[in-house]
DNA sequence: GCGAAAATATTGACGTCGTCAATATGAAAG
DNA sequence: CTTTCATATTGACGACGTCAATATTTTCGC
């Protein structure tokens, strides 16, 4: 989608300087660095894993030196906070794209724990990045807002299942029917992609896959009290 | 090169130059490098996070050069798959901890899902690297045969909860029967040390802690379909 | 005991990283 | 056109992982 422009001639360059985005007048220097940035440092994330995501390696991916980012983003964290934010704003894309309409709430529960876990299948360094709060800044706004975005859309779901709304203050039991299913999807999750579940699913029928498995996680036997749920699913 | 072997001084105790582990004469140069390696790493996980532990960092704190770790460990993966590695065996430990003798299968499930709990909430540093299969090597045997003894302490609970012995091959229903409890468990714990349900718990009554909202998610209502679990807790 | 051989530890170097300070450059405002 | 400011570059510093060369200690054959 965007030309990686050429690499501007190191010291001679008697090409015109600013081709970078025709359209858009909002350019500074040489155009929209930050967005740039965000595409390169995404790119080399899934590329090369969360190890390989430098500020350095973003700056040479867009064809900028090697402080350039600092701009942007301040430092490093601030980096991977922006992007993480990008991710969290995809990932309730993900988790509304198979709710519909006039689904029941179960439906709409079920969908957006498989919407859950195929976004992490389908970025799994972006998701993993997402939940490693160690390396993001929770202070930034655009990172906080995403957050916040996600986490109204879990409590928002559970709201309707149980049909009550939830106030400020919460019972044992209302935590737990949000806590409950996010832990269970969200342990799904992280065991999938960090390669956990491989050895148990090889000893499954072949053509068992990934989807197979939630289903089943998701319908089957309760995960505490088996007795409740009938011998065999 | 003398001023550095000065600094062993402080941490050995009294003596002078390679009084470590007087009772066992398997020492070489400077005693048990390795093991004491390693629980610096320990300690520095804990004090400073993942990011901190550096190889340089343990050979700091243990007071030798900074390449000494190499002959060990070979490289930064190797020292973090051996600390995983004993990571692994106290977390079975810690999984078999609450279980008594003549429980029953629920019981004893539930205590081994308080255990994996317990356990990340008390390493969570640890639990962490455990977890993060990026940055480990899983050749290494010791890791290989740890990571094997927790899985199986896992499958053989489900086992016992479900009266039946898990072959070679398994069906989709008992492969649930195991991914299910782990990924509520591991989710939770994951979400739990990441301070994620930090702003949901502060929104319970006073005095609610992280092992009663276990409980309340363990007990209450099933994540997928309420409709089975009773009426409400 | 003693010397050879192997194991272990140190030193120094290289390239990469994040970050900072100083400087240069292009865009916008007057 | 000139001032002003946001943006980008250059160069430096310390910390890191890793390697090669060297030094030191333990172990083992005798």
């Amino acid at each position: 989608m965007k030309a990686v422009k050429a690499r501007k001639g190191s010291a001679a360059g008697t090409a015109p300087r600013k081709v970078r985005k025709p359209r858009r007048p909002e350019t500074y220097h040489h155009g929209s660095l930050k967005e740039a940035l965000l595409q390169a440092a995404e790119r080399i994330l899934e590329r090369e894993g969360i190890g390989g995501l430098t500020l350095r390696a973003a700056a040479r991916e867009v064809g900028v030196s090697h402080a350039a980012p600092k701009n942007h983003f301040g430092d490093l964290a601030g980096l991977l906070s922006e992007l993480a934010a990008v991710g969290f704003n995809r990932f309730v894309a993900a988790m509304q794209a198979g709710t519909r309409e006039g689904a029941s709430p179960d439906r709409r529960m079920e969908a957006i724990g498989r919407g859950y876990v195929a976004f992490a299948r389908a970025h799994p360094g972006l998701f993993l990045l997402m939940f490693r709060g160690e390396r993001l800044d929770f202070t930034r706004p655009s990172l906080r807002a995403a957050v916040d975005a996600s986490a109204g859309m879990l409590s928002g779901a559970v709201e309707a299942r149980r049909g009550e709304k939830v106030e400020a203050g919460l019972t044992l039991a209302q935590a737990a029917s949000i806590v409950g299913p996010w832990s269970l999807v969200h342990g799904f999750a992280m065991l999938l992609i960090d390669g956990r579940l491989k050895p148990l699913m090889a000893r499954l029928p072949a053509g068992t896959d990934a989807d197979a498995l939630l289903g089943a996680v998701l319908h089957g036997p309760k995960p505490a009290r088996p007795r409740e749920a009938g011998t065999s699913a």
